[in-house]
Formats: structure tokens, C-alpha cells, sequence
DNA sequence: GTAACTGCAAAATATTTGCATCCTT
DNA sequence: AAGGATGCAAATATTTTGCAGTTAC
């Protein structure tokens, strides 16, 4: 089971370069497999830590912003000027996002869950004010630190 | 008129600072001015720029922590790691942060606005999270863009 | 006069860029 | 083989810290 497990992983990985027509390379495959091991988002330092000092601070930076581009990670905005990155759902990969969820930052553990269940509130603004796009992070103590 | 309304302003900045046991420093009377004087919210790089080389860029560094400290200016999120910061509203002076209000961030001009008519939505988490804050920032255009 | 604040210098961090080399296709 | 990706070095940019001099009260 962990054989099999591993290998769908591993498909997924190749899969999602390929769709967006990137090569796959051990720094790229390495990055996914830590968004993909996990329920949070991950902070530019989480990445180089867990990575093991394996590659580059440089190619951690490089690949972060590939991924953006193409859609296949997204960021969320937090408070304190530290940007974390979260997987986005299969439908927004390709650049356009529709992740109409919300964000959650647990202030015990300091993690970060996209709450793909909740969808974002309808807002309604002020006249003259159009809205493309609406972000919630909501923080308070997640159910792992309650 | 023009000498009125600036005195009021001048009331207005030395009694927040008093009220916080802040001494009247030229510097702070200056940052606070830029806040005063324009709805938007202002990133450090603004502060700098608008200040006109007048102080250090520690100083500023500095006034603002300490701002956001007494509670007098608050941070807004956004997704590129540049924080904003926000006059608060009086209530929330004293370093609690009672600010329900959402955040619009318009990607014509780039101005960031904080919207003290809209409140924030309650948003219904998964069992086991508990909310303690909620930021919303909605980005569009805003209007005087449109 | 004293504590608080500022400005300068410098340290510590974080991010970006150029280029030669290596890897994927 | 060719183009893209990486790693290293170095350039930039950002933020923090220490300390001496200045200012508010």
C-alpha cells in the first residue's frame, strides 16, 4: 500500500508539470511532494528547512514564482509580511484561479489551512466599487490545537 | 479656514499621541499627518517617499511598529508581501483592535482603502476551528477608477 | 535632569540577477 | 542537440540592532 500510494503521488507530481508544460526536475518534484505531504501552506524558510538543504535558496525561489505563475500553487496574504504558499485545486491550475475558499491561521501551531470547504462570503460594497476578487483569513486555534 | 482645519489636524495628532503616552516628535506628527491626510493606506516605501527625505528610514521603521503597537495604525494583508497600514479607528486605540471593517485594495490605482461601512461577514468554520479574527481584502476597481 | 526618541553605521536577512554548467526532452 | 533549469557568486533590497547624541517633558 505505501508502494502504491507512492507511485500515485509520484503520477500526480509528473502529471501536474507535464499539464503545465514544465520539465520535471528533482528540485520541482521534491517541492510538490511537501505541498502535497501536508494539510497547510508553507512559507518560503518551511520549504528550505524541510528540504534538507538539498537545493538552492535560489531555486527554491525560482520554482516557488514557476508555480505561481502557472497556477499550481497560490499565495496567502498574511498580517505579519510573510508569504505563504498553498496548492490550488485541480480546476484553477492553468493561471486562473477559482479557489473561492477560505484561509485559516492557526496562532498555536502557526499553521496554515486552506478551508476548502468554507466558500467566501458575497461582499457587498459601496457604491461605485467592483469586487474581482475576495480573500478571508480567519485566525484563532485550529482543531489539532484546541 | 484653511488655518482651522490644520489646527484641528494638529489637535488631532497630539492627542493621540498624549492619549498613548507617545512624546510629540517631529517625526511622528509628520507620519501621522500622511495617514490623516488621505483615505488610503500607506506601505512603508510611501512613508518614505511622501515624508520627502526628511528622516532616517529607521525612524520610520520604528514610529510604525510602535504605531501598530499602541494600536493606533493597523496592517493589512495582501498578497504580495507589501504591508499596508491603516489609521484605525478610534475605538481601537489602546492596542485592542475592535476593526470589523474589510479592506479593498484597487489594482488600477493600487490605493488600499479601508471600508468602515462594510463588516466583515461571520463565516461558519469546520467543527473544531475557533475564530478570533477575520480579515477580508477584496481587490477590483475602485471608485474613482472605474 | 531623565527618559525617550532619533540618526548613523553596521549587521543580519531576504530577494534578485548573471552566467557557466548540467539535465530534461 | 537545444532549451530549460540549477547552482554559485555577487549585486540589491529590506529589516534589525547598537550606540551616541538630541529632544520632549
Amino acid at each position: 500500500m505505501p508502494k502504491q500510494a507512492s507511485v500515485n503521488i509520484e503520477n500526480k507530481i509528473a502529471g501536474l508539470l507535464k499539464r503545465n508544460n514544465l520539465s520535471i526536475t528533482d528540485s520541482r518534484k521534491k517541492i510538490l511532494h511537501l505541498f502535497l505531504e501536508q494539510t497547510g501552506a508553507l512559507a518560503h524558510g518551511d520549504i528550505e528547512k524541510r528540504a534538507g538543504e538539498k537545493f538552492d535558496r535560489v531555486t527554491v525561489y525560482r520554482t516557488l514564482q514557476t508555480f505561481v505563475d502557472k497556477g499550481i500553487i497560490h499565495t496567502i496574504p498574511t498580517a505579519d509580511n510573510s508569504i505563504r504558499y498553498a496548492l490550488c485545486k485541480d480546476e484553477c491550475a492553468g493561471g486562473h484561479h477559482h479557489d473561492h475558499h477560505i484561509h485559516f491561521v492557526c496562532h498555536k501551531c502557526n499553521n496554515t489551512y486552506c478551508l476548502d470547504d468554507v466558500v467566501t462570503p458575497e461582499i457587498k460594497l459601496p457604491k461605485g466599487y467592483s469586487a474581482e476578487h475576495v480573500e478571508v483569513v480567519v485566525d484563532g486555534i485550529c482543531k489539532n490545537c484546541r
